[in-house]
DNA sequence: TATATCTATCGTATATTTACGATTAACGAT
DNA sequence: ATCGTTAATCGTAAATATACGATAGATATA
C-alpha cells in the first residue's frame, strides 16, 4: 500500500513539518525551556523536572537531537544536553518565513 | 496505564505543542501555502494540487481547521477554505516568543 | 423527480508515537 | 574486582496518525 507519501513534498515543506513534529508534543516544548533556564542540563535533572519516567524522557530527546534543536555531550557517567543555537536560528528563520509567507497581516 | 500525560503541562505548551503538530505534515504546509496563493480555495482544488485523495486531503483539512489556522466556509455544493488571519498571527507570535525565549541568538 | 457533483465521514489497514519497566553499557567509587 | 549510578535501548502495549475506498448527505442541474 505504500504508505507515508511525505515524500513526494519539496524538501523545505517536509524538512519544515519535521521540525514542527519536534515541538508538537509539551514535554519537548518544557525541555527546551528548561535547557535555557539552565543553560546546559544534565539528563537526570531534565527527568526530575518532567512527569514522566527516564526511559520516556529519554525518547523526547531523541526527538529533539533527530532534528538537532538539542545536542548531548556525554560528560563522564552523565550526559550535558545543550540548545543548538545555531539550529534553532535557522529554523527559527524558517518557521518566521512560512508565517510571514502565508499570513497576510 | 492511563495514556497520554500532555494534559500534566501547562495550558500555554500544550496549546504551542498542538499548533506544532498541526504543521507536522507537509501536506499541511503546503495546503497553507495554496490558500496563501489564491486567498480563497475550494476544497476540490486542493485536491487536485495534492499527491492525495480526496478523503486524506479533507483529513488533513479538517487537523488545520481544528486548530483554527483556517476555516471553511460552505457555497452551494463547494467548500471555501481560507487562511484565518487573526489566529494565524497569535500563532506566529506565540511560537516566535517561544524561539526568543529558547534561542539566544 | 432523477442525476451528477462535491465534500465529510465511516470503516479499515498500516505506521508511528507515547508511555512504561527491564535490561544493558559505560563509568566512578570503594 | 565489585557495586552503584546514569542514560540509552529493547520489548511491549495502547493510542494516534496517515492513507484509501466506499458511502452518505447536501445541493445543483437536467
Amino acid at each position: 500500500m505504500a504508505f507515508s507519501k511525505k515524500e513526494e513534498f519539496n524538501r523545505n515543506d517536509i524538512w519544515l513539518a519535521d521540525v514542527a513534529k519536534a515541538l508538537s508534543h509539551p514535554a519537548r516544548i518544557k525541555i527546551l525551556k528548561i535547557l535555557t533556564g539552565m543553560n546546559a542540563c544534565m539528563c537526570g535533572d531534565i527527568v526530575e523536572l518532567l512527569p514522566l519516567s527516564q526511559s520516556t524522557v529519554s525518547q523526547h530527546l531523541k526527538e529533539l537531537k533527530r532534528v538537532v534543536l538539542i545536542t548531548g555531550e556525554i560528560e563522564g557517567l552523565k550526559v550535558c544536553y545543550c540548545i543548538n543555537n545555531a539550529n534553532l536560528q535557522k529554523e527559527k528563520s524558517e518557521i518566521n518565513k512560512l508565517f510571514n509567507q502565508v499570513c497576510k497581516c
